[in-house]
DNA sequence: GCGATATAACGGAAAAATTCCCCTTTATGA
DNA sequence: TCATAAAGGGGAATTTTTCCGTTATATCGC
């Protein structure tokens, strides 16, 4: 699907605060509700908005700790990455999970609640994954910027 | 400020879909929707929520690309790392970053439209900001798992 | 244990937002 | 130019949120 300028805007806005009512999107973009809603509708059942969360901020929960590792798997055949996708689908440790270009190594966004909980992570659910060869961790210091928008060109 | 089972409960829905009605969480909690709205209200004002969000996906958008970079800087004193911080929040394709511990380096997540767009990026706008002194990319090639959920023990 | 006080939960009514309807306007193309 | 499709508009019905006053439950000092 291609997208207008009002498009580009109107997501722009759902990105930042998904409760702006619709009334005052329509407003700022010099339209109505009936054309900012249709659009809005359009969105999400395409699948281009696929779902509206609320944003925690770590720094106000008490014990949370963010870790990246690169996780290193034995073969690089497809079937064992695949087996890995899936088994990292169902850890709520692993907040984001990349396959990286370059040495095919997985990138892993972890949360967990502090130093001890990241050893009991890393060394029993990770490293117990299949195929799983070397897990390289680096430990967060600061959480410049979290946005979770996607720059619309 | 500490969270009952209620909390994380309720928490853990509003990350999963900020959507879902008051009165359906209520019933699924087996209270009402007073109690549940006051305490969505408390995480609100106390900032444990800080914002409603739209997700998008990027594959259902033409043409995006993620890329990770670690930015070394030629000084880690303090006022060169907060210097680098507020440049990093004006930029939009920068999405997210984190200073790492071990070599105080910073991990950047980037978002951009195509491998051009990144070059440009990367030698014209981050290398262009004070202090850095060197960049090593990254290219995502398979976005595995995002989740926007931080798991609460 | 008893009473006082604070915290949490309840139910209903008012306000606000979403959703749905039908109508009008503006593009698009044969 | 007329037909047709796509986008925008306005108002009413529905749903959801918000805001009361009230009741229940828990906590602490005595």
């Amino acid at each position: 699907m291609k997208l207008d300028d009002t498009d580009k805007k109107l997501l722009a806005i759902l990105q930042e605060d998904s409760k702006t009512p619709i009334k005052d999107i329509a407003s700022h973009l010099n339209l109505t509700k009936t054309p900012i809603y249709e659009r809005i509708k359009r969105y999400e059942q395409k699948g281009i908005i696929s779902k509206y969360v609320g944003v925690l901020d770590p720094s106000k929960l008490d014990t949370v700790m963010v870790v990246f590792c690169s996780v290193s798997l034995e073969s690089q055949k497809l079937d064992a990455l695949e087996s890995f996708d899936k088994a990292v689908a169902d850890i709520p440790e692993v907040v984001e999970c990349y396959l990286m270009g370059g040495a095919n190594d997985f990138l892993l966004k972890v949360v967990v609640k502090d130093l001890q909980a990241y050893h009991t992570f890393s060394s029993g659910k990770l490293a117990a994954l299949p195929n799983v060869s070397q897990i390289k961790s680096t430990f967060v210091l600061n959480e410049v910027k979290r946005a979770t928008v996607i720059p619309l060109f």
